[in-house]
DNA sequence: TATAATGATTATACTTCATAACTAATATGT
DNA sequence: ACATATTAGTTATGAAGTATAATCATTATA
């Protein structure tokens, strides 16, 4: 019989990205895109997604949180954290609280429930993260937070503009 | 007169992020999204944005790439390539040439504009990015290459299973 | 006290990303 | 050769993320 011709994979074809690589904004981008999808799949068994999660752990470390303040702190419209929160408040995580002094607000406080399920996805972003960076030196970590934070807070991007 | 209670510009409110700072996938989302935001501010006055500029950049470092490869390379699905293609083709940018051997596949081509364009969009995302990481050492920039791509290609992601 | 501003919400639209189904062409199996 | 399966590209469509305008209740301001 002839010699099966094997392709069975679809081998990769060789296509040169190296017009990409040659900026570090690719490599943080598919970086980001593979952490981020690692993550919501470390943390999906516990019915979170990261940006639950984050909302989760603000409320958790600064109890009474307006939600004006936690839209802020993670950078996201008011109107977009409304059903983040509608979803942690249906499952009992947080609760919102009204303010005495202020009617108009709510003081979003985690529950019992909330705080531990923030423990335990804690510490399963934790592990994942930890495998991750397994044969990562701490030197490199921390170069690595300093270019982020560079990065982040714009490092020459907008001088006198 | 009464001392003025300044409050002009609604002040931050402190808002202790401690929790989701020790993980370095927080910091990575947002550096990601800053770098993002201002490499499409970059290249928006020659009217491309990054993944248009990437789907260009790769046709013209690899002439006669079919879509699928080049999606493959992109990491998009081949529907979401068609309406990048179309905009860059209706632009004069690449041609779609038909190839001889296989008349399924297109064989993407810069075209002369393109080639221009893609020169021009590669230095002013080249200075934008050497202005962003200006006061970040050579180390560090090493140092974050090799832990992005310990991400991307997932340290201990994925063992039998 | 009338007017403006704020906190939260609703409705909505736009962008991004993914899947299913389709057409045309090529490859495979008997 | 001919039926069947596969592949390249496209179309249609839906889900998720993100942003804006408008609204209601409440608080601040002139």
């Amino acid at each position: 019989m002839a010699k099966r011709q094997v392709r069975e994979e679809a081998e990769p074809v060789a296509v040169s990205d190296a017009a990409l690589t040659r900026f570090l904004g690719y490599h943080l981008k598919r970086a980001q895109t593979v952490l981020m999808g690692d993550m919501n799949a470390a943390i999906a068994p516990l019915g979170l997604r990261m940006i639950t999660y984050s909302a989760l752990a603000m409320v958790a470390e600064n109890p009474g949180l307006r939600q004006s303040h936690l839209a802020d702190a993670l950078s996201i419209e008011r109107p977009n954290l409304v059903v983040i929160l509608d979803d942690l408040e249906e499952r009992g995580l947080i609760s919102r609280d009204r303010v005495p002094t202020d009617r108009r607000a709510y003081a979003l406080m985690p529950t019992l429930a909330g705080r531990k399920l923030y423990e335990e996805a804690t510490a399963a972003v934790a592990a994942h993260e930890a495998r991750m960076l397994a044969g990562v030196s701490a030197e490199d970590r921390a170069a690595v937070l300093r270019v982020l934070g560079a990065i982040r807070h714009g490092k020459g991007g907008e001088e006198h503009g």
